[in-house]
DNA sequence: GTAATTCCTATTAAATCGATAGGATTAATA
DNA sequence: TATTAATCCTATCGATTTAATAGGAATTAC
């Protein structure tokens, strides 16, 4: 299941990608017109920042706004900071991999083949998709 | 992630698929040789036995086995009695949609749309695969 | 009738998730 | 310079979910 988190997050990069101007766009703003709770939301977007998508500024008329373009965001990244691993299983992890504490052998390991599968087929979509094909104004 | 319920109940699938003779295998040899704990896996081989992949025999020598041929048990199938839903919003499944409290259109939704395709293309994996191709014998 | 097994329900412990609280810091502007 | 408005940061809380355990009832082989 897709966290709250993500979904939010998702949904702020959108408005803010959506929004004419060069004013930064406040949390308060995105938080009422997606109904995501404001100091939820702040968290998350604090996070997106750390992460290199967003740039922010700070004090009054301050806000949130993207620090590359729509195209360049890719959802597969975006996805690994807000939700964490994508593949479904630490032992077939590209980015957070973890040996199996319960199986000693990868290689034999039936779940593991599987989850190969399912992980670059997920992978697939979320690298040819970006910001930019979310199509976010409707 | 997948819980380890899933992890549990395929590889105690695998294992059962594998093993030769008429006699049902017990959970206490599979939980053995598959490192998990037997009063855990008691209630996940219930679990299948209900969802009609599995026959159980009752009292001394009695156990499980499987009810299908290897090469007619989807893996999508198993996912969604162990694991749930297999899409990432409940807003984009087919076998348990529900609508988002938060989203009042769906077709705007961006969300929605991404995930969609991720669905799309994990049910490719997940159908296309059943216990005979997941060669628990290594 | 005894031992061995599945079956069933309830409970617990730990982890995660969603949200909230309270203030520190920074910047615009009157 | 004081005020206001925004991000920034840390901590915490409550609810839910997950993983595992407990204890015994029902059933069957021998």
């Amino acid at each position: 299941m897709l966290s709250k988190k993500t979904k939010y997050g998702l949904k702020a990069l959108c408005y803010i990608s959506k929004v004419k101007g060069d004013m930064p766009v406040q949390v308060s703003e995105i938080a009422k017109n997606e109904q995501i709770p404001q100091k939820f939301l702040e968290s998350i977007l604090l996070t997106l920042r750390k992460a290199g998508f967003l740039g922010s500024k700070k004090g009054k008329h301050g806000g949130y706004y993207l620090r590359k373009k729509p195209s360049e965001i890719v959802m597969a990244d975006v996805m690994r900071i807000l939700e964490g691993p994508i593949a479904m299983v630490p032992c077939v992890s590209l980015n957070f991999y973890e040996k199996c504490a319960d199986c000693p052998d990868e290689d034999k390991c039936s779940v593991n083949k599987l989850m190969i599968q399912v992980r670059d087929n997920t992978l697939q979509v979320l690298r040819n998709n970006t910001l930019e094909d979310l199509s976010c104004d409707g």
